[in-house]
RNA sequence: GUGGCCGUAGCUCAGUUGGUUAGAGCGCCAGGUUGUGGCCCUGGAGGUCGGGGGUUCAAGUCCCCUCGGUCACCCCA
C-alpha cells in the first residue's frame, strides 16, 4: 500500500476543523496588528537558504530537501518561513515597515519523533524596515496573545539578545577561551568539538554542559551600549504589557541570521522532548545577506502541530462541531432532495442529504450521525400534498418539540426561523 | 545519522510450549419495524497477520533482512 511519506501525516476531517479555527484565530490577531497575508513559493533557489540561514546550521547542512528541476536549477523545499518572506521583501521592496503574516508547511529531513516531523506547519509573522524595540515588544505580544486566545496557560517565554556584528566576535572569543579551560568537563559530544561553534554548547541540554555553561560568560554582558539599551527597552516593554518572561542568556537559536532580540516560547505542559512551540528574533543583517539593501527585520514562527499537542496537554482549544441545520431525506427518488438542499444552501443554511436511494431508516440514521438539528422528510405523501415533514433530531434548549408539517414553499423560511438563522 | 520499543480488520486489541478454516469490541452495511434516528436483538461485509527471505511436516507465533510507526539523542516549530 502507498502511504504518506515518513514523517508526514494527513489531517482528516473532522480533526482539521481545529486547524481552521487555529489559523482563523491567528489571522484575526495578525490583521488587528496591521499584518497582511503573504504567500511565497513552497520551494526556492537553494542558495537563498544557504546564504540566509547559514551554511553551518543543521537545517541547511543536513536537513534540506534539495533537488534540481529539469533545467538543473538548484532548488530546495522551504525548511522555514523567514528567508522566503525576506526574499520577497527584497525582490518587491514594498513600503516599510512591512508587516507580513503567513501559514505554511516547512520541510526538514529529520528522524521523526514526538512533535517533530519531516513536514510540519508554521504560522508566523515578519516585519521589515524598523529596528524600534517597541516593535519587538509588539511582535512578542502578538504571539503571547495568540497563545492566550487558545487558552494556553503554561507557556514559558525566554528572551535573550544575540548582540550585533561587533559584539558577537568579542563574546565568541571569550566563550571559546572559557570552554577551552573547561573542555574536560563538557559532555562527550562537545568536549572535543566545542570549537566548531561555541554557541552551540550553550544549547546543549546534557547536565555536564549545563553545569559548565551555567558559569560561562554571558552574551548579555558583552553587548555594546546600543544593543544593551535595545534589550532593556524590549524587556521594560514586555513588563509594561504584563508579559511574563525571563532572561535566558544561553538562548542561542540554531539559525545563523539572528541579531539582538531572540525569544522562544515553550509549552511546559508538554512532557515530550520537543516543547518549543514558537521562536524567533531579530535578523538585522538578513536582507543584506541575500542581496538586498541593509534592512532590519524581526519575526517568529509557531509550530502548529506542537501547539495543538500543547492544547491537548492543557485540555484547551477543543474542536467545536459545526452541526448542519438540516438533513434532507427524500424517499421519492432523489430529485426533491437535490432541489431542496440547493435551495437551503442558497439561503445560507447548512444542508446535507443522503445518496443512493437508501431506506428511510438508513437516511434518518445518517441524519442523526451528521449532527443535523432537523430532518426534512419528503415521501410520496408529502410530495402529493405539496408539503414536507420537519422532524427535530435533538433537543434544543432542553425543550422537546414534535415534528411538524410545513408547506413546501414555506420550508426555507421555516427552517431559518427554527434555527435562528433568519 | 545512532539507539530502545512496537507492527494482526477502518479503529482499539486478543491470539497458549509453533498445530484445523485467524477472533473480539467499536465502527460500517442490512434486517427485526414495506414511513421514523439514538437504545436493543440478529445477520453480513471487511485481513497478502507491514513486506521479503529462511527454519519446519506445519509459522500470526522462531531466525535474518527490509519498510513503517513510536520514543529518545542531535537539532529545531
Amino acid at each position: 500500500m502507498v502511504r504518506a511519506p515518513k514523517g508526514t501525516h494527513d489531517v482528516l476531517w473532522p480533526a482539521s476543523s481545529r486547524w481552521e479555527a487555529l489559523v482563523a484565530a491567528f489571522a484575526g490577531r495578525a490583521r488587528r496588528a496591521g499584518f497582511g497575508l503573504t504567500i511565497t513559493p513552497m520551494f526556492e533557489d537553494a542558495r537563498l537558504f544557504r546564504r540566509g540561514i547559514g551554511g553551518q546550521s543543521d537545517v541547511v547542512n543536513k536537513e534540506m530537501y534539495e533537488f534540481t528541476d529539469r533545467d538543473n536549477r538548484p532548488l530546495a523545499l522551504r525548511p522555514e518561513g523567514t528567508a522566503p518572506v525576506v526574499r520577497a521583501f527584497v525582490q518587491h521592496h514594498p513600503p516599510v515597515p512591512w508587516k507580513a503574516w503567513y501559514v505554511t508547511p516547512a520541510f526538514r529531513y529529520e528522524q521523526p519523533q514526538a512533535g517533530r516531523y519531516r513536514q510540519h506547519h508554521q504560522l508566523g509573522v515578519e516585519v521589515l524596515g524598523t529596528e524600534d524595540p517597541d516593535l519587538d515588544v509588539e511582535v512578542i505580544a502578538l504571539a503571547a496573545g495568540f497563545y492566550a486566545d487558545l487558552g494556553l496557560r503554561e507557556i514559558d517565554l525566554a528572551v535573550n539578545s544575540m548582540g550585533c556584528a561587533e559584539d558577537r566576535p568579542r563574546y565568541i572569543a571569550a566563550l571559546s577561551e572559557f570552554l577551552a579551560e573547561h573542555a574536560s568537563e563538557l559532555c562527550d559530544e562537545h568536549s572535543e568539538r566545542y570549537g566548531v561553534n561555541p554557541l552551540r554548547v550553550l544549547d546543549c541540554k546534557r547536565p555536564e554542559c549545563r553545569a559548565v555553561t551555567e558559569l560561562a560568560p554571558r552574551l548579555v554582558d558583552f553587548l555594546d551600549e546600543a544593543c544593551a539599551a535595545h534589550l532593556a527597552r524590549v524587556r521594560s516593554g514586555l513588563d509594561a504589557l504584563g508579559i511574563v518572561h525571563r532572561l535566558e542568556p544561553r538562548l542561542v537559536r540554531g539559525l545563523d541570521y539572528y541579531t539582538r532580540t531572540t525569544f522562544e516560547f515553550s509549552a511546559t505542559a508538554l512532557e515530550t522532548a520537543q516543547n518549543a512551540v514558537g521562536g524567533g528574533g531579530r535578523y538585522d543583517g538578513l536582507a543584506e545577506a541575500i542581496g538586498g539593501d541593509p534592512t532590519p527585520g524581526i519575526g517568529f514562527g509557531i509550530g502548529i502541530e506542537r501547539l495543538l499537542m500543547a492544547c491537548d496537554a492543557e485540555g484547551c482549544f477543543a474542536a467545536l462541531p459545526h452541526p448542519p441545520h438540516a438533513f434532507v431525506i427524500d424517499l421519492t427518488g432523489g430529485e426533491q432532495a437535490r432541489d431542496l438542499v440547493d435551495e437551503l444552501r442558497r439561503a445560507g443554511l447548512t444542508a446535507l442529504r443522503a445518496y443512493d436511494g437508501r431506506s428511510l431508516k438508513s437516511q434518518l440514521k445518517q441524519a442523526d450521525r451528521s449532527g443535523a438539528r432537523y430532518a426534512v422528510m419528503i415521501g410520496a405523501e408529502e410530495l402529493a400534498a405539496g408539503v414536507v415533514t420537519v422532524r427535530p433530531l435533538r433537543e434544543a434548549g432542553g425543550e422537546k418539540t414534535e415534528q411538524e408539517t410545513v408547506a413546501r414553499p414555506e420550508i426555507t423560511a421555516r427552517l431559518r426561523e427554527l434555527t435562528g438563522e433568519g
